[in-house]
DNA sequence: ATAAACTATAAACATTTGTTAACGATATTT
DNA sequence: AAATATCGTTAACAAATGTTTATAGTTTAT
């Protein structure tokens, strides 16, 4: 717990009465390596908190074709946010690439926390806040650099990826075949 | 004012003296069609709220080629919000499309909001999970569908854009260049 | 320890997408 | 009204990217 409790500590002020209630709530999760920890097609109604691991996020086309979209590792929170808010069925997949130990952090806990932490809406602001940010520096990159300048870049966003996840996923994340990133990495 | 009341009422409770407050830190802009509103490498310092008119938002990559990355219309905001949160200069420029009618929101304005409108963390929350989920489905559809069929839907997230942006600007937003979207809307 | 699955690379070829230039139509400015 | 820019389409060609198949090294499971 103390792990998270750190990482909510760097962004509110809350108290150790309002910890006390607050991770009462949560519950631990280990999951092995390349296990399932979220479906499409069900509302998301839990937040994880990524202890010790690596997760990935994927979403499968309607031609049956698996995308990667997203990485999370150790003091990051993972779900399908977007369902999650809005509680209509996700489209995303989560699982993981290691053997991962998670925080659950069920619905219930977070709306008490919103509601009932003092600080607990400027909370739910500053992550809804730089999640925007990681995005918006995302689709900048989509538009202004080539797919050889993002794969470059990719270790700032997720250090150590290279060694953390196989390169066939990177290039899903980059949106070019495998082969394809193959060809890039053997030019200058 | 009227209008901008009306867009918080709908997702946060503000009385009359918290209104009376906020909306005497706004002032009124109008901008005729194709001016510039905010210039790359500068803070941004403001988040315009747009009462009529439309904006087009763009960014210049070092090969100094445009990019036409957002669009904003009646009853949105606009502004590189990034840039916004986290006081650093800005990439993007925003550009009118039509002759526009703003409220500008100056630092000052927002953060008073933030600090002393009893739900103005709430609302902060709102908006950047608003953005947030904006910013999802629209990384979602790159992976998963072609730009053909994000051309074929993109009246469903900007409506009537058709007969408010040139073509060339549409397909700037899509990823590809003008020349290949016609040749898309050629086919089937 | 062996077999099976997974991974990265490579080459040959197919398809998609970009580039350039031309044209006519429409809008904007003088 | 005329002149000038902007816009969307088309064609021909070039460049980038995808597809398929093969191979060898690595990891994982039996």
């Amino acid at each position: 717990m103390q792990q998270l409790i750190e990482v909510i500590r760097q962004m509110i002020c809350v108290s150790d009465a309002e910890v006390q209630h607050f991770t009462q709530m949560l519950t631990l999760k280990n999951v092995k390596k390349n296990e399932v920890l979220s479906l499409p097609d069900t509302i998301s109604n839990e937040i994880f908190f990524i202890k010790k691991g690596i997760v990935r996020v994927k979403i499968i086309d309607k031609e049956g074709t698996e995308h990667t979209i997203h990485f999370a590792m150790e003091n990051q929170f993972i779900a399908d946010y977007s369902s999650f808010i809005q509680k209509v069925p996700s489209f995303y997949t989560l699982q993981t690439l290691e053997d991962t130990e998670l925080l659950v952090l069920p619905r219930a806990a977070v709306e008490w926390g919103f509601q009932n932490m003092l600080e607990g809406q400027k909370l739910g602001r500053l992550i809804a806040e730089y999640y925007y940010i990681y995005q918006d520096q995302r689709i900048k990159n989509t538009y202004a650099l080539t797919p050889k300048q993002r794969y470059d870049s990719i270790s700032q966003v997720f250090p150590n990826i290279h060694n953390r996840a196989p390169q066939h996923m990177i290039a899903s994340y980059l949106g070019i075949t495998p082969v394809h990133l193959s060809r890039l990495k053997k030019q200058d």
